[in-house]
DNA sequence: AAGTGGTCTAGACCACGTC
DNA sequence: ACGTGGTCTAGACCACTTT
């Protein structure tokens, strides 16, 4: 009869809205702890439940990480366990060495059709586009080009890539706040280019493993795209389906 | 002072097992409602709550399905939505029509050393091999071969394949009752061989992407492995990372 | 001992689907 | 009208960490 709610939102997320709101507004910074359960009910005037429940989604989604009898932090990508929760490539090894990032080049641009729609911005806008090789182990396994929207990385040079010894995310988390939530891959065969084949150090014509990267920051905001060929001779991409 | 409980388990763990065991013994079949969560509550004497979370875990792990107003059921992968859950494989051009699987062979073998291991049986266990081909709107874009313990699959013969005319997991569930739950795909890429190439019509040498996938029934006992080449000329692998 | 998240309970009420 | 899952509350107690 007397349809109450097209749009119905329960009130844990409703909480989760407001605790993001939080969030985005850098209330609370990446490896901090958060109020307690206890006080955001308070604050938002609803019971401990339903903040727990509002929490319990959030840490699904990687935002907040809960530990117990310590409390409830902002996921960080400087923390170890989150450092390359996006890097699937494996050795075969098995050997679990970190990997090294080694920037290259780093230069101003202007984003063409394809940077805007991934990056939701407009064609021109300006960009910057990083170029940089990852290592296991002093072997060159990945080589990428990476697009990023000039204004939200204002400032960021070669020498600022060079001068930073960890991830790229901990990097764009620390020096501009940048939380990375999700992403999508595109990956296909292709075979290696001159160019690759080089960075690689691998014969031209070589199979890769093509994988373009889209990174979303809350509220899906796209912030980052990234292409680039990973060698599959020692390495293997490995993916849980579920 | 006094370490009560070295292994502790929560209630709701316990209850999900209690459950878990329920359908690997064949008490509700996939696709059926099981009981309401009031009557699983009386059933291990626990509150509906405890139950609540029990269920929410596993529908989270894609075990049990809930449907509001309806009840709860045991997924299966004859439904739509389930049905190529595994399959990551999307066209470029966007266009959603289901894949065909084409069964080209099937005999019976002994398991090699590589089968043995992933699949958890003693080398020279007997094994059936299909060979098949993945057509997306008549063009072949994946061959695969599936190694399957005969133990679980007796009386698997290319008839039958032939006779099935949806997705093989929906096979495997309904004639053998085969739950698949979740699986471990290892990616590379490589260069079509002749063999690869006549069967996905593409030239000799083309990068092709190499997927290995173990698939895992109830308490992560593997019961398939698959290797097989993907055509990414006109279909890609999408990943999300969560 | 005190504070945090984690578990468990019991009861009320809402939204959805079916009869 | 009834039964199912979904939300929300309030309170008790457990497990872990810090003081």
């Amino acid at each position: 009869m007397s349809r109450v709610s097209p749009t119905f939102s329960p009130l844990y997320r409703q909480i989760k809205s407001l605790i993001l709101q939080a969030l985005e507004g850098g209330e609370w910074r990446p490896g901090q702890v958060i109020p307690s359960e206890q006080e955001l009910a308070v604050r938002f005037n609803v019971s401990q439940g339903t903040v727990r429940k509002a929490i319990d989604e959030m840490a699904a989604d990687n935002i907040l990480v809960r530990k117990q009898g310590k409390g409830t932090f902002v996921a960080s990508h400087n923390d170890p366990r989150q450092m390359f929760r996006f890097l699937r490539l494996v050795p075969e090894s098995g050997d679990l060495t970190h990997p090294k990032s080694v920037p290259i080049d780093c230069w101003r641009a202007k984003a063409g059709q394809e940077a805007a729609r991934l990056l939701a911005i407009e064609p021109g806008a300006p960009i910057i586009v990083v170029r940089r090789v990852l290592k296991f182990v002093q072997k060159p396994i990945v080589a990428d080009e990476i697009y990023l929207p000039e204004e939200l990385y204002s400032g960021l040079t070669l020498e600022v890539l060079q001068s930073w010894d960890s991830s790229l995310y901990s990097l764009f988390e620390t020096r501009y706040g940048l939380r990375m939530i999700r992403a999508q891959e595109r990956i296909r065969a292709v075979a290696a280019d001159r160019a690759a084949a080089e960075l690689l150090e691998v014969d031209e014509g070589t199979p890769l493993l093509s994988v373009e990267r889209v990174t979303y920051t809350y509220g899906d905001r796209p912030v980052e795209w990234r292409r680039g060929v990973y060698s599959t001779i020692d390495h293997f991409y490995l993916n849980e389906l579920t």
